[in-house]
RNA sequence: GCCCACGUAGCUCAGCUGGAUAGAGCAACGGACUUCUAAUCCGUAGGUCAGAGGUUCGAAUCCUCUCGUGGGUACCA
């Protein structure tokens, strides 16, 4: 629709030999300015030369002059906007082409042909996945959805370290918790991880090897059993959501293959690259970063961005069109570091995008609470999914933007009361199919004439909002918001709301608006159902 | 100190690449169920968009500074 004024406007300005290459067309928040408006005149009035009003005039006029069953009206407001009104047929004129697609309604094919890796959670298998985590996991997988939606080919991607500190500490700590179960001496290592989890891994070992290795400390039996143990509780918690992954990329492959080393040699061909105490420095200076970065302590060991490069140049070296990060406020420093590097390569930076979110702070009994996977003080998603369900935990995540601290009251969302949104939408949905069930007649033989009566304000606007619906996806392709689609879906599930309680759907006595109207719920209902399957978020037709 | 976000109603937050009168929900107050489900709707009240400059026809939105909050600033990940 909105591609058809462009289209009427364009003809207009190229005729007045008006410059082409400015013209932004918006839907008004008033709606006495109609369905559409324009600033052209505004915009371009320096380059043409002349008064924005008499350029809106010259415009208005001209459209005016020539034929077209879009438009039922357009003026020329000052200080030089167009607004234009929409023959409301036109409108309903688009309903049916939402019915035809259903389920695909609001996908395109955008990115058809394009793949893109989305590496999200990449949480190490130190502990169950907590809050924080789950903010990333279901932006991640949101995301991805988005590109899925825009008919990309998607891959998502965890990452994972399973031979650092960390994990040695874990190992000890299960050690130290297996002694303990036996009655025996035990030390909790230093910054050892003390959450009950620990325990139920020592006890699955003694279940299976007894006492036999009270002696063997470093048998890595500890370590592994606990990676295992954890990994598969997070595999199970993500399930939950309704997240999987295609693939998992173990940080040890780097080392086992030599992209590490050929990274070095990469970095050291090209000068980036010098020891200083001992350690080996990546001159972050010298490609426009504040700082040089130690990449291989003095110690032998790499830091984490050595690595983390050496995976980024994997990722290009399998091709992708893009590449997205999803990353926790932490890593805020590290990245550019990372980039920089990767583009002093030789490769194309634009093609990784990274997203950052904000952290999530939990708020109980109304006061924040500290979170640390090692002191296990924290309330783990697992437990929050339990409580909430996911279909609350995944709107919660989105529906606050990602660079926005996101405090999460765990009184208020275990309440499951009305203050949430998610319930809101979801029972817009069920009336839609509860007002379908009360119509007996059969919704394909319904005469697309009848939808001219559409014409009262509310439903003209519910149908210009359904046919918004496939831009937003697009849109989201730019800002990789989730949020986008949560918003448009609560406004949506506000005008059907607002329609219902004024307006009768199905009424015997007027078979014909019925049938109007039963079309047009119809199609709130597909676009409702379709955004909270894009947001993997249930569709329940009752409640 | 430096870097990055954020600061919008009492609370939690929307606000699209700058647009016309800044919006929801919760909390408060007043209404609406013999009706297609009231998990809803309608109305009232609530604002110096942190503050100060700047850019321009026009700023919550862009730029600069100040203040405040959070995060980062390790040879931790």
């Amino acid at each position: 629709m909105k591609n058809k004024f462009f289209d009427i406007l364009s003809a207009a300005l190229s005729e007045l030999s008006y410059p082409l290459d400015n013209i932004i067309i918006q839907i008004p928040k008033n709606p006495n300015h109609g369905d559409f408006t324009t600033n052209y005149p505004l915009i371009n009035s320096k380059k043409i030369g002349k008064n924005p009003i008499e350029i809106a005039e010259l415009i208005v006029n001209n459209i005016k002059e020539r034929e077209n069953s879009l438009i039922k009206e357009i003026e020329f407001i000052p200080p030089g906007f167009i607004n234009i009104k929409i023959n409301s047929k036109k409108f309903t004129n688009e309903l049916p082409n939402i019915i035809k697609e259903d389920s695909n309604y609001g996908k395109n094919k955008d990115g058809k042909d394009k793949r893109v890796l989305v590496e999200f959670v990449s949480a190490n298998p130190t502990g169950p996945l907590t809050i924080g985590h789950g903010r990333n996991a279901i932006l991640g997988d949101s995301i991805s959805r988005i590109f899925e939606w825009n008919g990309y080919s998607v891959e998502r991607e965890y990452y994972f370290n399973n031979a650092g500190r960390q994990m040695r500490v874990l190992g000890k700590s299960v050690y130290a918790r297996y002694m303990e179960l036996l009655g025996l001496d035990f030390q909790i290592p230093d910054g050892g991880y003390e959450g009950e989890y620990i325990k139920s891994i020592s006890k699955k070992i003694i279940d299976k090897y007894g006492k036999s290795l009270i002696d063997d400390k470093d048998n890595p039996i500890f370590k592994e059993s606990a990676e295992q143990f954890i990994f598969n509780d997070i595999k199970k918690t993500l399930k939950k959501l309704g997240i999987t992954f295609d693939l998992f990329f173990n940080e040890n492959d780097l080392y086992d293959n030599n992209s590490i080393n050929n990274v070095i040699n990469e970095l050291e061909n090209k000068n980036l690259i010098y020891k200083k105490d001992g350690a080996t420095w990546f001159k972050g200076t010298e490609v426009g970063r504040d700082t040089d970065r130690v990449i291989i302590k003095s110690t032998g060991e790499p830091t984490y961005r050595l690595p983390d490069i050496a995976y980024h140049k994997n990722k290009y070296d399998r091709g992708y069109d893009l590449m997205v990060d999803v990353f926790g406020a932490d890593h805020m420093d590290a990245y550019p570091d990372v980039l920089s590097a990767i583009k002093s390569l030789g490769f194309k930076e634009e093609k990784v995008r990274v997203l950052i979110h904000q952290f999530v702070t939990i708020l109980k009994d109304g006061s924040p609470i500290k979170m640390s996977t090692r002191k296990a003080n924290f309330i783990s998603l697992d437990n929050l999914i339990d409580e909430v369900s996911a279909d609350v935990t995944r709107f919660f995540f989105i529906m606050r933007s990602m660079n926005s601290h996101l405090n999460f009251d765990i009184d208020i969302a275990k309440e499951e009361s009305d203050i949430n949104p998610v319930f809101y939408i979801q029972y817009a949905h069920a009336r839609c199919c509860n007002i379908i069930k009360k119509y007996d007649d059969d919704l394909d033989k319904i005469d697309i004439n009848v939808l001219d009566q559409l014409t009262n304000e509310q439903e003209t606007k519910m149908i210009s909002k359904l046919l918004q619906f496939p831009n937003i996806i697009k849109k989201c392709i730019i800002t990789l918001e989730p949020q986008n689609i949560s918003n448009y879906l609560s406004e949506l599930a506000s005008m059907l709301h607002s329609y219902y309680a004024k307006e009768r759907v199905v009424d015997p006595k007027n078979s014909s608006l019925s049938d109007a109207r039963i079309y047009l719920i119809n199609a709130v209902r597909i676009v409702i159902k379709n955004g909270l399957s894009l947001l993997k978020i249930s569709a329940p037709e009752k409640m």
